[in-house]
DNA sequence: ATAGATGGCTAT
DNA sequence: TAGCCATCTATA
């Protein structure tokens, strides 16, 4: 009897919610779960994922795994542990969730590339084919056929193909253009094997001769014998390239020394240093520690011992030294113990004066993932962290997915920040995911921050985290005194000087007194741009987005109105497009507009703007820092960039220009995320020994927003947003899955989220049981932003008990994604479980 | 996501 | 009746 074929399941990065079986080819043995395997799908081939063995039964024409691409797992057991996790919990296949966690050059697929031929084009040919051929003839060194699928398809009418890709299959026209010689048609592979650059290295062997032998060696060989000792000089070792380019040796005394046995050239990986050419890293500091930040770490190291246990909230107070308590963990953990650590910072918080510090504390065993590596070198320091040549990464949000053995700590500064929510799918958070895999992998978890979310300290309250408090500053800072102004009070034009609400007289005041006394500001407005919309003073009319419902933000420097959602822009009108009225007037102050202000006030101070418009470059981000750090500036100006983590101890005020930006977003969190600003941004003041004030300027003083950020009273804010939150119910009370339908066809956005929200009321009453009880189904409605990239959206909400449902519920949000019969055409369905914004 | 099949519609 | 389009189905 013949052996049945020995079968594999493979995931595939498609929005498929199922695995594929394929054949192993004769004496290939079966691969672990976690290694990439590359597969025929349809007319291509795709990188996978094996999952495990594999039933052939009931699949006919299945196919064979053509390649198998490693022998390690990319994917090793606790990452595909976490991958199944996710793709459980926010209901995506789980090729998708392995593609997301894992560094992009891994996963790939082949393109179908279109080469123009010669041949001229003959008389007659259909228009479609024409369009093609030109699309094709505009991309030097052929098209790939995903970017031709993007191009609009050829104007027909007024109406029809206006700008949205072709519709139909391609394929037809490409057999017949490519039958008349008109084009070539190739496949390209996918990458299977990650371009990892690679330098031959010249390196002195071991034991190098000693000397008695270099004298007969290198009796009639005077240059070999300088090579070597050149080579030892530079501890053994050089780059062959320099040494020919830089070093003057020529390559035949290169192949002597080689010859005889005293150097070896060789390949080597190249592993390139991220922050090469940046500040030099910064030593610890020797300071002893409060006895708040001692308790603290003995606490952690004590839960290191034995095995994480409960996640800890580590909530101190600006400037109270939560990254020492940080490194005292993390010197246990892979110091003493011999383990793995993870840190997650904030995106922007991975300022190179974060990563030197880690760097100064840890040396080379830190792998840093900043966004702006290249994939290269991410994947180059992700190699590194799995072979356990670098035991601690500190990065934003992706790093949590460290391919990392023995994994004893995982750190999450700032967890407040909303920057660790992931918003296409999966829609993770990696806070909550830092909790999951530290459970899964027994490492300690802690979440850092001076204003925890609520979510986080409703699980203290609750019991499931344990508190560790530093409510003091360490060394010679203090809390700054802070002063609101209440911009009601201040109407503009009243005097000459600059408009007083914009910069009123208190913060005019106190930036004189710091540029009088060397000292330096910092001016927050969450807004950037020069004004958030133009308005015709004639009819009313504001430039809106074409894609989005949103008006269009101007940009003064470079003329412009653009939409912050969708980067459509156009030139900024010098009239109203509607009735021509040239009285435009620009309404909704933002930063580039208060640059302009500060700079007219200011004339002798030397002003930096931070937003994204100025951080572009690569490293323009730490080039704007660097300069505030040497005193080359007086006043930061920016958006809420400049709010974390940045610690200049001759920052002596803080003035938010409007603290009201923000708090009115239709969004249940909008106070929330107000007080984290203004408390943030409050704590970049008086950090050294200077005191430090803050100045808010706000037209709602009484706000408790406003108010407990002015006290620096973070209970009493969670109090009162808690008892907000209870009705309606909103979390941290309850959780939320947030169904959001969108199609380019507004009818049918609508139509499948009412569709969408009948399947939940009706699966509510049915005897299967599959809606819990306890879920309410809210709405539908068109979303705040109901139109975005095109596209209408409306959406509906479940609230469910935070107790209790989850498992149920996330059975029902498959049995959901499954069985929905969306309208025809292009509906899409998005779930986001625990949602950070409702927008 | 996307190739391929199907069926209705229309300009030719 | 070829071509166009929307719709449906399977992808191993």
């Amino acid at each position: 009897m013949p052996h049945p074929a020995p079968c594999v399941e493979v995931a595939l990065p498609l929005p498929i919610h199922h695995p594929f079986t394929y054949r192993l080819p004769e004496g290939v043995p079966t691969p672990a779960p976690g290694v990439r395997v590359l597969v025929p799908f349809q007319r291509g081939e795709r990188v996978g994922w094996v999952l495990g063995p594999g039933n052939p039964d009931g699949i006919k024409g299945i196919r064979d795994v053509l390649d198998v691409l490693e022998t390690e797992p990319s994917a090793p057991p606790a990452i595909l542990a976490l991958a199944r996790w996710i793709a459980d919990y926010h209901v995506t296949p789980l090729g998708l969730v392995l593609r997301t966690l894992l560094p992009s050059p891994l996963s790939d697929e082949s393109r179908d590339v279109l080469i123009r031929t010669e041949r001229p084009v003959p008389p007659g040919l259909p228009e479609g084919d024409l369009h093609l051929l030109r699309a094709v003839e505009a991309r030097k060194g052929g098209a790939t056929l995903r970017g031709l699928r993007r191009i609009p398809s050829p104007p027909m009418g007024p109406e029809r193909g206006s700008g949205r890709p072709t519709a139909g299959s391609i394929w037809p026209r490409i057999r017949r253009l490519t039958a008349a010689g008109l084009l070539l048609h190739r496949v390209d592979p996918p990458r299977t094997e990650p371009t990892t650059r690679r330098q031959r290295v010249i390196r002195v062997v071991d034991p190098a001769p000693d000397l008695g032998q270099r004298e007969t060696l290198f009796r009639r060989a005077p240059r070999q014998r300088a090579l070597l000792e050149w080579l030892e000089a530079l501890g053994g070792q050089r780059e062959l390239a320099l040494l020919l380019r830089e070093d003057g040796f020529s390559r035949a005394v290169v192949s002597g020394l080689e010859a005889n046995g005293v150097v070896e050239v060789m390949d080597e990986e190249w592993l390139r240093d991220p922050f090469e050419g940046r500040p030099a890293p910064e030593s610890p500091p020797q300071v002893t520690p409060t006895p708040a930040q001692q308790a603290a770490m003995d606490a952690l190291i004590q839960a290191s011992r034995t095995g994480g246990g409960t996640p800890f909230l580590l909530h101190g107070i600006t400037g109270s030294g939560k990254t020492l308590v940080y490194m005292a963990l993390l010197r246990e953990v892979v110091e003493v113990q011999g383990r793995t650590a993870v840190v997650l910072v904030p995106e922007i918080a991975l300022t190179p004066q974060a990563v030197s510090r880690f760097r100064g504390w840890f040396g080379d065993q830190v792998a840093v993932l900043h966004s702006a590596l290249s994939e290269g070198e991410r994947l180059d320091e992700w190699r590194q962290l799995r072979r356990g040549d670098k035991r601690i990464v500190v990065g934003a949000r992706s790093a949590l997915f460290a391919p990392l053995p023995n994994l004893g700590a995982i750190v999450v500064d700032e967890e407040h920040d909303g920057s660790y929510k992931q918003s296409e799918a999966p829609r993770y958070h990696a806070r909550d995911l830092a909790v999951v895999r530290g459970q899964l992998e027994g490492a300690v978890v802690v979440l850092g921050s001076a204003t925890p979310s609520l979510e986080t300290w409703q699980n203290v309250v609750r019991g499931k985290f344990q508190r560790l408090s530093l409510p003091h500053r360490a060394g010679a800072g203090r809390l700054p005194k802070v002063e609101v102004v209440d911009l009601r009070t201040l109407r503009s034009g009243s005097r000459n000087g600059p408009d007083p609400s914009v910069l009123s007289p208190q913060l005019v005041e106190a930036v004189e007194a710091r540029l009088a006394r060397g000292e330096q500001g910092i001016l927050l407005l969450n807004r950037r741009g020069y004004s958030s919309f133009v308005q015709c003073r004639g009819c009313g009319e504001v430039g809106q987005c074409p894609n989005c419902s949103v008006s269009l933000t101007f940009h003064r420097q470079r003329g412009l109105l653009r939409c912050h959602h969708c980067r459509h822009e156009e030139p900024a009108p010098t009239r109203c497009v509607r009735c021509g009225d040239p009285d435009l007037s620009f309404r909704g102050l933002g930063t580039e507009q208060v640059e302009r202000i500060v700079s007219e006030t200011f004339p002798s101070a030397r002003i930096a703007r931070m937003d994204v418009d100025t951080t572009g470059g690569k490293w323009a981000h730490a080039e704007i820092l660097g300069r505030v750090e040497r005193r080359e500036v007086d006043l930061l100006l920016g958006t809420q960039m400049i709010a974390k983590g940045l610690d200049f101890p001759n920052v002596t005020l803080v003035g938010v220009v409007n603290a009201d930006v923000g708090l009115h977003m239709p969004d249940f969190r909008a106070s929330e995320r107000t007080f984290q600003l203004l408390a943030q941004v409050a704590g970049r003041a008086g950090r050294g020994a200077l005191a430090g004030e803050v100045i808010l300027q706000t037209s709602l003083p009484d706000h408790h927003a406003i108010q407990c950020a002015l006290t620096h009273d973070y209970e009493g804010f969670a109090a009162r947003e808690l008892a907000d939150r209870r009705s309606p119910p909103y979390p941290p009370h309850r959780r939320l899955v947030n169904i959001v339908t969108s199609s380019p066809d507004p009818d049918r956005a609508a139509a499948a989220a009412e569709r969408g929200a009948a399947w939940w009321r009706s699966s509510q009453g049915l005897a299967s049981g599959l809606v819990p009880a306890g879920v309410e189904v809210v709405g539908p409605a068109p979303c705040a932003i109901e139109r975005l990239h095109g596209r209408t959206r409306w959406h509906f909400f479940l609230r469910l008990p935070v107790e209790g449902s989850v498992r149920h519920v996330t059975r029902a949000l498959h049995a959901f994604v499954e069985g929905l019969e969306l309208p025809t055409g292009d509906v899409r369905l998005a779930i986001d479980r625990d949602p950070v914004a409702l927008l």
